[in-house]
DNA sequence: CTATATTTTTAGGCTAGACTAAATTAATTT
DNA sequence: AAATTAATTTAGTCTAGCCTAAAAATATAG
């Protein structure tokens, strides 16, 4: 039985390990879990003896496939539970986060599959982001993002890469919204800003916004 | 924000003090908590602290106000998401103490008055307990047990005193379940069990069982 | 009303998980 | 390639929550 801790780093180490095939770093660890590099180390230590990562000092972490399983088991668990606030329980996508970090650590198997089954066993969490099957398979789709495309193209908008509740309040604000159609018109060659239209709008948003919006090319 | 131990701690003696105006023993909230009275006493101190109860050494201990209002909103929580995992996820009474053990620390406001929404305000949970209100009131019903009924009196199956997995296969096993009518036919002197109808079946049960089982009389 | 038994508290120890400060290893610069 | 900088680990400390054993207070019995 894992604690939420051994769980959180796990998270966090199966994160930074995507285009990371070297091995994640102790600092990077610390940052992502808001904690201190020696702390980290510890942990790496207790995880590695319990065989859910390969550790060897100084030369950084990775998981071990039981681990990576490990970790998608509670990405599973936190992405269903934010459907389940989003679509079940008029949560805003912007709200969910914090509660499903509590959330992804609930110990039943039978109430994950469930909860899986109840929610008609979606895809993808309220940000776009896949979600792992039972058996720790996770499907992941080319990444396009939106200032990636050229003038004159259109994408669908799939998710998010920072799903922090500031920016997905400010897409809310200019009713950018999951699965919008959205079209560069226009790129400013100034600043790097994109003229984009919607549905109903035509509005400006900057490079970095425009990096954040996963699309899909249409 | 109070530990999972403090709440759980404040549940054990909120439960401890029904039928216990003059204070709940160190002991008692103990075994309740499967741990030693040192632990206990160790947390008393602390609850103490932070106003959740009145305690004077030797004197036994009583909730604060505060710590009754905190403890309720933990029940509240434990008897909403037993009615979520029985009403939504096909969850059997039996297999829902542990998991709600569990979500019952949730923390989110939102979340909980969302979840009572969606469920549609129960006012039981699966075993026949009342559940508190977002207040923190809680509404008792006078509890006559089966083997109170007299000979002839019929009553409707309403909760459950003692709700351990093994007592309540028991009962599915004979499909005695929450609602159902139960008739006292006849008791038997010598080792005082007693014989029930039930809409389709009649059978005979201890008064050890009896004495479980929750009634109101028709 | 003393003596014994029971209950509770104190004292001191342990583990998990965090930390700071210091030491060590690795990486980078000149 | 040596010197400096950066990253990581070790050493030692702290807190929460648990424990056992011993001491103290309360309750019970003769």
């Amino acid at each position: 039985m894992l604690s939420y801790s051994e769980e959180n780093h796990l998270k966090a180490i199966f994160h930074l390990s995507v285009n990371n095939e070297s091995g994640v770093n102790t600092n990077s660890i610390a940052s992502k879990m808001n904690s201190k590099a020696p702390s980290v180390t510890e942990m790496l230590k207790k995880l590695s003896e319990k065989d859910l990562v390969v550790y060897k000092k100084y030369q950084g972490v990775l998981l071990t496939d039981f681990g990576r399983k490990t970790a998608l088991s509670v990405i599973r668990k936190h992405r269903l539970w934010e459907v389940f606030l989003v679509e079940k329980l008029n949560f805003k996508w912007d709200e969910v986060h914090d509660i499903a970090e509590q959330l992804e650590h609930i110990k039943s198997e039978k109430l994950t599959n469930e909860l899986d089954k109840f929610l008609d066993y979606p895809t993808k969490d309220p940000h776009g982001d896949p979600i792992p099957n039972p058996a720790g398979f996770i499907k992941y789709t080319a990444k396009l993002v939106l200032s990636d495309l050229l003038i004159g193209e259109t994408g669908k908008f799939v998710g998010v890469k920072d799903s922090s509740s500031t920016f997905l309040k400010y897409l809310d604000k200019r009713e950018i919204s999951l699965g919008s159609n959205i079209k560069v018109i226009h790129k400013e060659e100034f600043d790097e800003s994109i003229h984009i239209g919607l549905a109903e709008t035509n509005l400006s948003i900057s490079v970095k916004s425009a990096a954040n919006i996963y699309v899909t090319k249409l």
